[in-house]
DNA sequence: CGTACCATGCTTTTT
DNA sequence: GCATGGTACG
């Protein structure tokens, strides 16, 4: 590697870069440039250090920054071999000539480095050796398993609860128990396990269905998308051989958005790095390195078990756990290269009211900027008008801005339509990211059930999803017969199906159909192996009559969902293109249900984006708006009687601040229409967080007061009645707390059973204020 | 067996 | 206010 090539690098990336044995954490800020600390890390590892690309693994967060890392490898390597080879930049030389060595490029390094996912990555050690794992009650499963994604998996929940063990929906909500099993899948317990940790009926009545539930997986040879983690470190745990080998393999491990991992993820990592040694004992680092990126402020995913103190604990696990000045396993990025000053105070001093963080201020490198803005609307509509003319303004006034530079972000799915409105009505073109998974689309799953029916002769589940799908005349008496029959029998549905003369005699007017639907599958069931996976997608389409029935009815509906079976083929062909070793079915199925509504947005667009916080991560615009700061919409109702969920709303809030280059525009609502119903809105706690001065607004008092840290009026300080949420609280009023001791109400956030306090404490040093649920019975006032 | 209409419950966030 | 799912009827 050239030292030109380094040069690019500030010192702390650079050390990062460099690093190559032994492990190390790198604290990476927003917009702090760690995705090229990674990528040039990944290619110095192999220019600088001979590391073969086979014994690198990078996990990603999501498989869209999986593809881009690869790119930016694929580009630096290009570059490097266009001087060396052309002596001219790559971009100078001819096309055809870029191609090939491009092309050259992929086929001796990029090809073999294994970049992806958690799932995508666990998903392909599966394919190697999920035949070699049994669980602790004998359930196995072939590498032609299916991946039920989470509407699959919850159905199968509730058909446990409701049809196997007859239980009533309404006091085992099937989504609260898929939580529970997914909780206990990522504590790595299983059915028996889980069962042993549960005092009470409700739990151990979980834990069967979770048992019956891995039953059904098994049955159906399905995973969910915990397994697709959990079966690989259950494995390694079981089976030494397998471990060392993979332990072996891997000798140079990347994670990034180490603070989204969760349990499971971590005992893989740890796992495959120590080859099953506790981590505090491991020292053989000869050719091997573990080297994860994150940054424990914009950890945004708990609600999938992600856990940020898996990052704090880094140092302490696999590090040398020295002081932060002395350390030599632990890197902090905190320069920003992406956003003006103002915004990264705003986005600082925000941060600071987090008490569990990593210490760490963003540092700018641009100028001052303008002041961000906050505007008070009187309803959503209003907030949708102020957004919408703010924009077009901008856009009339600045040449260099264009539609594609502005972001709309917001904590929730539904709050986009209120923008969807406004924006058709003056003509702005929009994209909506990431809402709507394609491949969550009706008629995208209907044929992705076919092909998983055809691979996995197990799958009952997406068999019965498609056996009268389109109409065959298969109606549910004929269903419930043949599945009688596979259960009396004890055979896969498919055995009972693929019978004629079974059929016959089960299905009476029916069986012309079923012996029909049974013969497409057996077809392209016996191609598979001889065929790439279009042609079968192909030939599903014609044969099962699905893009026909679609024809017939004419809607303007059945046209859309047309087009979206057409895109479906055209995503095929793509991963054909993209994956030339691998064009199977099995493996186009595996990415498709691996796949998100993220992975397809092309960098440059020339739409305005609209998209949740959470889909925003790792993207920046020039503009953004970020609306909805409201009490109980953002942060969200749920997370206001739990100080820890307040800071990981505020986190969210970070993310979406650090998103903006230029300029930031905040919002917030008076009254919001919620179901239906019009809710009179309070401005949100983090409203008052940011300092006033970085901020300019449409009304003086839309911001409230900011914390005073002068000295609380005095009264005399009298214990009355308990906290109640009937109780009228308001500003300045005194407070005692069983905890905390005496304060002042600084401010109040929502009333009634929704309200917040805010509690400036005397005499708490460190502790500037403090935010507390009205629910909580420790505080009392003070007359 | 298929369709049409009605009721319910929902809003966090997603690999 | 909407999407989903269940029921009643043809």
């Amino acid at each position: 590697m050239t030292t030109d090539f380094l040069s690019h690098l500030n010192p702390s990336q650079r050390q990062a870069v460099e690093h190559f044995c032994g492990p190390l954490l790198v604290i990476a800020g927003a917009g702090s440039g760690k995705t090229r600390a990674l990528t040039y890390r990944i290619a110095n590892l192999v220019l600088e250090h001979r590391v073969d690309p086979e014994n690198i693994l990078a996990v990603t967060f999501t498989n869209k920054a999986a593809k881009e890392m690869k790119e930016r490898i694929e580009r630096l390597f290009a570059e490097r071999e266009a001087i060396r080879e052309h002596g001219k930049s790559l971009e100078s030389l001819p096309g055809y000539v870029q191609t090939k060595l491009r092309s050259h490029i992929y086929k001796t390094i990029t090809k073999d480095l294994w970049i992806g996912t958690f799932h995508a990555l666990c998903c392909r050690i599966l394919r190697f050796d999920i035949e070699k794992f049994q669980d602790e009650r004998g359930r196995k499963w072939t590498k032609a398993f299916s991946i039920f994604d989470e509407s699959d998996a919850q159905s199968l929940v509730k058909d446990i609860i409701i049809n196997q063990l007859n239980l009533d929906e309404k006091k085992f909500d099937p989504r609260s128990v898929r939580y529970a099993i997914s909780n206990a899948k990522n504590k790595g317990l299983s059915p028996q396990e889980y069962e042993k940790e549960q005092p009470n009926f409700r739990g151990r009545v979980i834990s069967n269905i979770y048992s019956v539930y891995q039953d059904k997986l098994a049955e159906n040879n399905a995973v969910d998308f915990d397994d697709l983690i959990l079966i690989p470190v259950l494995l390694f745990r079981q089976n030494e051989q397998i471990r060392a080998y993979w332990h072996k393999r891997f000798r140079h491990i990347l994670v990034d958005e180490y603070q989204d991992t969760n349990r499971t993820q971590y005992d893989l990592i740890q796992l495959l790095v120590t080859n099953g040694e506790s981590a505090t004992k491991f020292d053989d680092w000869n050719y091997r390195s573990v080297f994860v990126v994150g940054d424990a402020d914009q950890s945004i995913y708990s609600f999938r078990m992600a856990d940020f103190t898996i990052l704090m604990g880094f140092q302490h696990d696999f590090g040398d756990g020295l002081p932060d000045d002395d350390t030599r396993t632990m890197v902090k990025l905190q320069e920003n290269y992406r956003s003006t000053e103002n915004i990264l105070q705003l986005a600082n001093e925000l941060i600071e009211n987090n008490t569990e963080r990593i210490d760490k201020i963003l540092k700018p490198t641009r100028g001052q900027g303008e002041p961000a803005f906050c505007y008070r609307a009187q309803d959503e509509i209003d907030e949708a008008e102020f957004v919408v003319q703010r924009m077009r303004k901008l856009e009339q006034n600045n040449s260099d801005l264009h539609w594609g530079k502005f972001a709309i972000l917001y904590r929730t799915n539904a709050q986009s339509r209120a923008f969807e409105d406004i924006l058709v009505r003056w003509g702005v073109p929009y994209k909506i990211v990431g809402g709507l998974r394609f491949y969550d689309r009706k008629e995208i799953k209907d044929v992705l059930a076919y092909l998983r029916a055809i691979v996995n002769p197990a799958d009952t589940i997406s068999l019965l999803r498609v056996i009268n799908t389109p109409r065959r005349g298969v109606g549910k008496s004929t269903i419930e017969s043949l599945q009688k029959a596979s259960i009396e029998l004890g055979i896969p549905l498919w055995e009972i199906i693929s019978d004629e003369t079974s059929v016959k005699t089960l299905a009476g007017r029916s069986a012309k159909g079923v012996i029909a639907f049974a013969n497409i599958i057996q077809k392209y069931r016996e191609m598979l192996d001889a065929v790439s996976a279009n042609e079968i997608v192909q030939g599903v389409l014609e044969d099962s009559g699905y893009v026909q029935d679609l024809k017939a009815q004419g809607t303007d509906e059945a046209e859309d969902r047309f087009q979206n079976v057409q895109e479906l083929y055209n995503a095929v062909l793509q991963y054909e293109e993209e994956n030339e070793d691998d064009k199977s079915l099995i493996g186009f199925l595996a990415s498709a249900s691996l796949a998100s509504d993220l992975d397809n947005t092309p960098e440059e667009t020339t739409t305005v984006s609209l998209m949740t916080l959470h889909s925003s991560k790792g993207l920046e615009f020039p503009i953004v708006f970020l609306v909805g700061l409201e009490q109980g919409l953002f942060p969200s109702y749920r997370s206001l009687d739990d100080p820890a969920a307040i800071e990981e709303e505020r986190r969210l809030c970070y993310v979406g601040i650090t998103r903006a280059k230029e300029r930031l525009f905040i919002s917030h609502a008076r009254e919001r229409r919620l179901y239906g119903n019009r809710e009179p809105a309070s401005p949100s706690l983090f409203l008052a967080e940011m300092p006033r001065e970085l901020m300019d607004s449409n009304t003086a008092t839309s911001i409230p007061a900011k914390w005073t840290k002068g000295a609380a009026q005095t009264k005399s300080p009298i214990l009355v009645n308990h906290a109640d949420a009937d109780a009228d609280w308001s500003v300045g009023d005194r407070v005692i707390h069983s905890q905390f001791g005496v304060g002042e109400i600084t401010n109040v956030f929502g009333s009634g059973t929704k309200a917040t306090l805010a509690i400036r404490f005397d005499g708490l040093p460190g502790m500037k204020r403090k935010i507390l649920p009205i629910s909580d019975r420790a505080l009392q006032s003070i007359d």
